[in-house]
DNA sequence: CGCTTCCGCGCAACATCATTGCATTGTCGC
DNA sequence: GCGACAATGCAATGATGTTGCGCGGAAGCG
C-alpha cells in the first residue's frame, strides 16, 4: 500500500525517528503533541506502508578498524538489463561494497567500499572488481573525510512543499 | 576514550544493532547470549566510546516525494584548507545535500543530493552549487536505482580478522 | 601454589515503556 | 442536523529498561 497521505504529525514523527531511531514512543508522542497510543499506531502504520524501511545503528567504521573508504566509479561494456543484473548480483556478494547505485551517463555504477587497509582494498579492486565480467573500467577515489552525513530526507523542505499545497 | 577493545559479544551487539536498531535489549541479549543487564551496559559503553554514533530510521525518500537522487562530483580551484572548510560550511547549509565526502584525485568532493523533482535539483545546481565561490566544475549523475545498501561495516570480515589475531 | 583484587555476570526489584480495549470526540457525507 | 467512520485519549496490563548487589572466574602478586 504505497499511496497514503501524511499529515504534519506523521512528518514530524518521521523527522524525529530519522534523527533518533531509538527514541521511546513516550518521548516521541510528547514531541509530536499527541498521546502515546495513537503515536505508536502511527509509527506502525508508517512501517507497514513502507515510509519507514528500517532502523539502524550507525557505527564508527574507522574506529572499528576499517581505515579506508573508497568510491569506485564503474563502467560496463554492456548495459543490457541482464548484464546489469548480473553485475548487481555480483556486487551484493562482496561484503566490502556497502552501497551500489546505478547511474546514468558515462559511469554506470558508483560503489561505496570500505576496507581495513589499502592493500585489502587493492586486492579486492584488482582480483574481484576490475576482473569481473563485463567491467570496462573502474575509477577510484579515496575518501579523505566525511564532511556531512544526514540520514534520509530534509523534512524542512518537505514541510515547505506540503504547506504550500 | 577512543581506544577500547571489543570482544566477540561486543561485535555481535554492533552487528545486530546495525541490522535492527530498534531491537529490544531483551531480544538483543538473547541473541548475543548474555542476560539483559550486562547487555545494556555494553550497549551504553559502545555508545559512550563512540563505536555507536547514533540510531536512525531509514525512510523511503521516493515515497516521501523526493523522486530524484543525484551524485555531484565537485572540483574546486583552490584546495587550501581554509577554502575547503569554506566549501564544507556552505555544503552543510544546503538541505538537498545529504552527504558530502572529500576525496583525493581529480574530484575534490562527492555530494549525494536529493530533490522533489529534476527542476528543483537543476535550480539548486545552477543557482547554488555551480555558482558557489571556488567551484571549478561539477559533474552530475542521476541515480537510476539503488542496488545495494548495507549500513556501516561488514562484521563477518571483522570477525575473520579478529579471530586471526 | 594460594591469596587478593578486579571485572563482568546474573538475579531480583523497581521504574518506565509498549500495547490493547474502550469510550469519546470530531469530521465528513447525506 | 444526523449517522457512520476514523482517530484520539484514558486506563489497565504485560513487557521492557534500569539499578543495586552478591557471586565467580581470571589476572597479578606474594
Amino acid at each position: 500500500m504505497p499511496p497514503a497521505k501524511l499529515d504534519p504529525i506523521d512528518r514530524k514523527i518521521l523527522a524525529e525517528l530519522q534523527a533518533d531511531g531509538r527514541m521511546t514512543n513516550v518521548e516521541l508522542s510528547r514531541r509530536v503533541g499527541i498521546s502515546a497510543p495513537p503515536c505508536l499506531r502511527r509509527v506502525r502504520a508508517l512501517e507497514e506502508t513502507g515510509f519507514i524501511e528500517g532502523y539502524h545503528a550507525r557505527v564508527n567504521t574507522r574506529q572499528l578498524g576499517f581505515e579506508v573508504a573508497v568510491f569506485a566509479m564503474v563502467s560496463l561494456r554492456s548495459q543490457a538489463e541482464s548484464d546489469l543484473n548480473a553485475f548487481e548480483d555480483r556486487v551484493r556478494s562482496w561484503p566490502l561494497v556497502r552501497e551500489c547505485h546505478m547511474l546514468n551517463g558515462e559511469i554506470d555504477f558508483i560503489l561505496k567500499c570500505v576496507a581495513p587497509d589499502l592493500s585489502t582494498f587493492q586486492r579486492f579492486l584488482t582480483e574481484d572488481l576490475v576482473s569481473a565480467p563485463n567491467v570496462a573500467g573502474v575509477k577510484t577515489s579515496l575518501v579523505i573525510r566525511e564532511t556531512k552525513w544526514e540520514p534520509g530526507v530534509p523534512f524542512d523542505v518537505l514541510e515547505a512543499r506540503a504547506t504550500s499545497d
